[in-house]
DNA sequence: CCCTATGTTCCCAA
DNA sequence: CTTGGGAACATAGG
């Protein structure tokens, strides 16, 4: 479920209540997972997004931990109750990072070195370099919307983003990609900054159960423009929003000006 | 029973 | 080898 914004809201959350502790232990509920016996002891140097992935590093070596469709980051104060379905639990003094995931698709993992592997990778949050955009989407096929959510060009864009921003930009999500023109790629770096940020601001967007570090929902679901909107009018055209799918992915769009 | 779900990865065909 | 589409992963809810 989480996307950019909402990995974005987790981090700086984490990066409050981390600072300066020191992971005591790390608890695996869910046998599919591995244990982190290398972390024990090692201080918290920084916690940081790449992509839609939260990356506590430990001074070197890092944690990651990727949350994919249903996985949330709660935090457990001592003496606090463990919620129904959690996964794993990373235990510092304060208190116990837990991560609830009932359809277990999350992810936990160790890297010695995860700033050597990380690629330089841009951050959408500091905006879309346009000429590099045009590089990689250049004789693409696919549909431009499928490309927004190619985690190489555009690390931590998701669903929601991806039908929000091409409906603020006006470009229709089944365009190709390599069709997509300098003035159009221009709106939808545009659309990008403004809603990655606003949604950053709101903490998120919570459509059924997104919640934040401390358990308060996102407030970004008050401001979607097109997601969710099926057969309602589109709040720029007279014409009806619609659902279809694209790469297996429910799509919203407005079919009258999302040219 | 059907379909849906804010994600990623693997397999297969063109 | 590349590209793009679909299924799989596992579970809950409508």
């Amino acid at each position: 479920m989480p996307e950019l914004p909402e990995i974005e809201t987790l981090i700086r959350q984490l990066g409050n209540v981390l600072a300066g502790e020191r992971v005591r232990a790390v608890r695996i509920f869910d046998e599919k997972l591995d244990p982190l016996p290398d972390a024990i002891d090692r201080g918290v140097r920084a916690v940081r997004r790449a992509g839609k992935g939260v990356e506590i590093d430990l001074g070197g070596p890092a944690i990651h931990i990727h949350l994919r469709m249903s996985g949330r980051l709660h935090w457990r104060s001592p003496g606090d109750i463990i919620p129904p379905h959690a996964r794993f639990g990373i235990v510092f003094e304060a208190g116990e990072v837990l991560c609830i995931d009932p359809r277990r698709f999350a992810t936990l993992t160790w890297h010695w070195a995860p700033a050597a592997l990380r690629k330089q990778t841009a951050n959408l949050l500091a905006g879309l370099d346009i000429p590099d955009i045009r590089a990689r989407a250049r004789g693409r096929r696919l549909p431009v919307k499928a490309f927004l959510l190619d985690q190489q060009a555009m690390p931590g864009m998701g669903n929601i983003y991806a039908c929000e921003i091409l409906f603020a930009a006006a470009v229709s999500p089944w365009r190709r990609a390599g069709e997509v023109t300098t003035i159009e790629w221009e709106r939808i770096a545009a659309a990008a900054a403004r809603i990655l940020r606003e949604a950053v601001y709101c903490r998120g967007t919570s459509i059924s159960d997104w919640r934040d570090l401390f358990g308060r929902p996102g407030e970004y679901q008050r401001r979607l423009r097109v997601y969710g909107r099926e057969g309602k009018t589109c709040y720029r055209c007279p014409a009806r929003i619609e659902r279809r799918k694209l790469g297996g992915r429910g799509t919203y769009y407005c079919p009258g000006c999302q040219g």
